[in-house]
DNA sequence: CGTGTGATATGGATCGATCTAAATCCTGGG
DNA sequence: CCCAGGATTTAGATCGATCCATATCACACG
């Protein structure tokens, strides 16, 4: 290879590319092993000469087998660079070691980091992950379920898709892998002999205890603020609201029930909605965080001033809740240990396959801050 | 089962645990299968009267098989549900088809969205993700790295922990399996043999673009935001900065270099700092949006208004970016476009094994908003 | 000296697919 | 009626590990 080529570099657009050349000497010796094939057991056995079922003996750890041969077999097995080939294992112990973990929407932190947590908690149980994230569209769920099946994990998180249908999830997963539903449940009505567990968030205990909270400082206009009618997340907080206006024998005024798209730039744009009709609301609960940040962005433009004027409280308590100005009341649901649990529900349910499918509602926690103004700093 | 026992209830702190009992007929009739077992070639073959290796052909989609027989075998599996044992076939074939993705830190959202980009990418083409976090600990990158490679990925697309070191992690993946390094170099020194591809940002040309902005809109006294000297990112973004000003014939201060964690919190405590000296800068390139946004709260706070009084810009355009009060001006680095991109790079490789190594400096776009002042809303 | 015993080691079948080479079927030409 | 040759099909080995039943060995005991 002539020096003259030794690098070739392109400018494209705004970014490079370099190009570099292989060194010739591709592929020194690889101690002894044939150039290209991984190493296997039986390459371990012949170096050393033993047999394949002691060597397998070894990796696992059998105390059967005597200490001098042992010795022996890992010493090849470093001189050798061997790497364990699980696939071919599992395939013969009739096991796996993985569990497919299928998310409606990745790119959310919130999803990311229940993800983050459901990979740290298998891992540690000697689990892999096998991701698969499908856009929120249930054609992709299909697909992707169909594919990850075929690798054969051992267990199913699920986070479906909007407009997820149980029978074409059965249908992908069948009957022979555990499932774990997070956050959603299943649109259509699901058979009678099927069964899998279920770990939601309390989405109406959250919004009652974020009213019940408004309602405790004084508040008796409150608005229920954002999120659509159609999605099951959102029916359960603006249940959990009423509710609570219920109990404090408060009436709520139509007007004070405004949808959005769950995001701030709508938030924003629907802001005044909100104070259209009279009596205006003193304060409101959000249907989640972005939701919220859109909505204090709102009442700043009206010169109004979030926490003093008009109280909010939002859902979710995402990274910026804390930061904001004012920082925001919320509910944290805690998403990293959400994804720890999830991960040990699903390897509880590998060890008792058949026992009862569990539904957990797991717990979202009021976090008090300025936004709902009984923290207010002037 | 007593209908007395239907349910169990349990309150636990504040979640809901609900107990379901399995319907009696755990496992109805599941076609002609034996209860438990999985499916296999061999049971369709026996299924309807053909050799393994005839399903097998079918399940390829062979030309070789006669119409007749196809229709057959393909109505049979579908009458036994079949699931293709991926696993299987790879280990036989000496085949993969799954890409391991190792990420410094899933939760955040740049790395959520580029994992998202990878996977969507990586499932068109027929791959499956095989996700690991390490959360920014080189240890846990040591044990993630080993604990994939056992099962046989195709290509490892890696994202280095802080302090993550070359020979460790070429002694984890090995020299069979590519490698493809994201955002961040290895430390230490990389022995002459080893190469693998690399895909980069362009952090330098980044901060120079975002640099020259300001320096266009009138101002002379830029200041450097953020960041800490010991990490790559941040010390490319620098020389970025440094350069468009020593280009531009300005010096720089000493006290124009303000360091802080690379988050909200910090910028805001270190926002005094930057107006320590004189001469004041009148503008400040920052690390990220994260410190960017900090800032103008800091700013705020000392009764400046960010984009009037003072301009700034951030790195990374992250959602909240555009809705900040300004909007920041910043540097969009998508993300989710670099994943599919990696996806891309790694199957390429996949392809061509020995074709020379690619080191790919991904382009940056200013994105110009309020905050710099070039857009100035009053 | 034969043999029972505990400690080790191993051959060969096996998991569920694919591959190769060879077997079978079918059809038309000689 | 036989056979070449294309169209189909298949038996059996194989991937890299594990499992089972059996083999081997050293030693002690009657």
């Amino acid at each position: 290879m002539h020096a003259a080529l030794q690098y070739a570099i392109t400018r494209s657009n705004f970014g490079y590319i370099w190009i570099v050349p292989i060194p010739d000497s591709t592929m020194a010796m690889e101690s002894t092993a044939p150039v290209h094939r991984k190493t296997t057991l039986s390459d371990i056995a012949a170096g050393c000469g033993v047999s394949r079922a002691t060597v397998s003996l070894v990796l696992r750890g059998s105390p059967l087998v005597n200490k001098l041969t042992q010795a022996k077999v890992e010493k090849e097995l470093r001189r050798q660079d061997y790497v364990y080939n699980r696939a071919a294992a599992n395939l013969r112990r009739r096991t796996s070691s993985s569990i497919a973990l299928i998310l409606n929407d990745l790119a959310n932190p919130f999803f990311a980091e229940f993800a983050s947590g459901v990979d740290e908690k298998l891992g540690e149980a000697g689990y892999v992950t096998l991701l698969g994230s499908t856009g929120e569209s249930s054609e992709r769920e299909q697909a992707v379920l169909r594919s990850l099946i075929e690798h054969g994990p051992a267990g199913i998180i699920l986070s479906p898709a909007e407009g997820s249908d149980v029978t074409h999830v059965l249908a992908a997963v069948g009957a022979q892998t555990p499932l774990l539903l997070f956050n959603r449940e299943l649109g259509g009505n699901a058979p009678k002999s099927a069964h899998w567990d279920r770990l939601m968030l309390d989405n109406r205990r959250g919004a009652r205890l974020a009213t019940e909270h408004l309602i405790t400082l004084g508040h008796r206009h409150i608005a229920f603020f954002g999120g659509h009618r159609d999605s099951s997340s959102c029916r359960e907080r603006f249940a959990g609201y009423t509710e609570a206006m219920r109990v404090a024998g408060l009436r709520i005024k139509p007007h004070w029930r405004v949808e959005c798209a769950p995001n701030r730039v709508d938030a924003v744009v629907q802001c005044p909605a909100l104070f259209a009709g009279s009596p205006a609301p003193t304060a409101a609960v959000c249907y989640n965080d972005a939701v919220a940040l859109g909505l204090m962005l709102g009442l700043c433009q009206r010169g109004m001033q979030p926490g003093h004027d008009f109280a909010l409280t939002g859902f979710d308590n995402i990274a910026e809740a804390a930061l904001g100005m004012p920082p925001l009341t919320t509910l944290a649901v805690a998403p990293r240990e959400r994804g720890r649990q999830a991960a040990e529900l699903i390897l509880q349910r590998l060890h008792e396959p058949l026992s009862a499918a569990r539904y957990i509602i797991s717990p979202v926690q009021l976090v008090v801050r300025a936004s709902s103004g009984a923290l207010a700093t002037t």
